[in-house]
DNA sequence: TTCCAGGGGTAGA
DNA sequence: TCTACCCATGGA
């Protein structure tokens, strides 16, 4: 990387099948700040602030051979990095990329079917997700009664914002903390992030977590159910039934279906002749998945 | 001006 | 737990 000095280098060992690009790709959240994918390295490339308040390049690409299966991460920063660092950056990264997930099952589903097979043989669903839970439900918040342009356009906003700049290249801005957001006002993410309606929701969110008054981290605790978690997550004000189900997926449970405006057109598409179904119909048709409904769905769209 | 986009909150049954 | 109804914002 041209950016500095590499600070660190390591390399992760991934469970195969494991398509890196397609993992990272799939999913819209390649697009949103700061993440985004460099073409001409095929790589993953993330400001990210660490627990210290060092605030770090991360890149990830493949380092795949054909005997195993490896991701390579590369790691600016202004000056040395302390282990404590580096055992952060390595958890945030498995987490991102689900280094961790036990997808066989799926896999196992989904070569019974000719048509899904042939689309995630190669190693996909690993979709890409944030660091930390605060993140990934600022982004889904973001994400509803919108159009996805304009959805890009307020997560960019707010990193630029309210974000921390990576000393050695200033432009270029981590996902603020939820004390960054609480220190700023409801105002700055009503007229400057331009969050709308949204923004008493994202202020109160961070607010309460800064305050110690709400733990969202605590919520990646695998021994919850789906209910359990899914309660949780329906407390925070501006979360209904379809952030929920699209958080539920980003913490590695795909047993609900985040029924929304673009999966209601392409089931109507797919399996009622464009005519619109009820939200019983579309739940029905994938109830035959069990525990694997969104990915499911997932890969039948994509 | 109206409509819509990867909905949510709340009251009332 | 479910439904009806109102509310939200910016862009086409």
């Amino acid at each position: 990387m041209a950016i500095g000095p590499n600070a660190a280098s390591f390399e992760l060992q991934v469970r195969g099948p494991y398509d890196f690009e397609r993992s990272v790709r799939d999913h819209g959240w390649i697009a949103l700040s700061p993440c985004r994918w460099l073409k001409e390295q095929s790589a993953l490339q993330r400001v990210e602030r660490l627990d210290s308040g060092r605030v770090v390049l991360i890149q990830a690409t493949s380092a795949s051979s054909s005997e195993d299966v490896r991701l390579s991460v590369d790691v600016v920063a202004d000056g040395s990095l302390t282990d404590i660092e580096l055992t952060e950056i390595e958890r945030k990264v498995r987490w991102m990329l689900r280094l961790d997930e036990d997808l066989s099952e799926f896999y196992q589903l989904c070569s019974g079917e000719d048509g899904l097979w042939q689309r995630v043989k190669t190693g996909r669903g690993r979709l890409l997700r944030s660091p930390e839970l605060f993140e990934d439900v600022v982004k889904t918040i973001a994400t509803t009664n919108t159009i996805w342009s304009q959805t890009v356009g307020m997560v960019d906003r707010l990193v630029k914002t309210l974000g921390d700049p990576f000393p050695l290249a200033p432009t270029l801005r981590a996902f603020p903390t939820p004390a960054q957001v609480a220190a700023a006002t409801e105002q700055v993410l009503r007229e400057q992030v331009r969050l709308g309606y949204r923004s008493a929701y994202v202020f109160e969110l961070a607010r309460s977590i800064a305050e110690g008054v709400r733990n969202l981290e605590s919520l990646k605790d695998s021994r919850l159910t789906a209910k359990e978690l899914k309660r949780g997550l329906k407390s925070i004000k501006g979360v209904g039934d379809y952030s929920a189900s699209t958080l539920l997926m980003l913490l590695g449970r795909y047993e609900e279906l985040a029924i929304d405006s673009e999966m209601r057109s392409f089931v109507a598409r797919r399996y009622f002749e464009g005519r619109p179904a009820t939200d019983t119909q579309i739940r029905a048709i994938y109830d035959r998945w069990g525990k694997w409904k969104y990915l499911m769905y997932w890969f039948e769209v994509a």
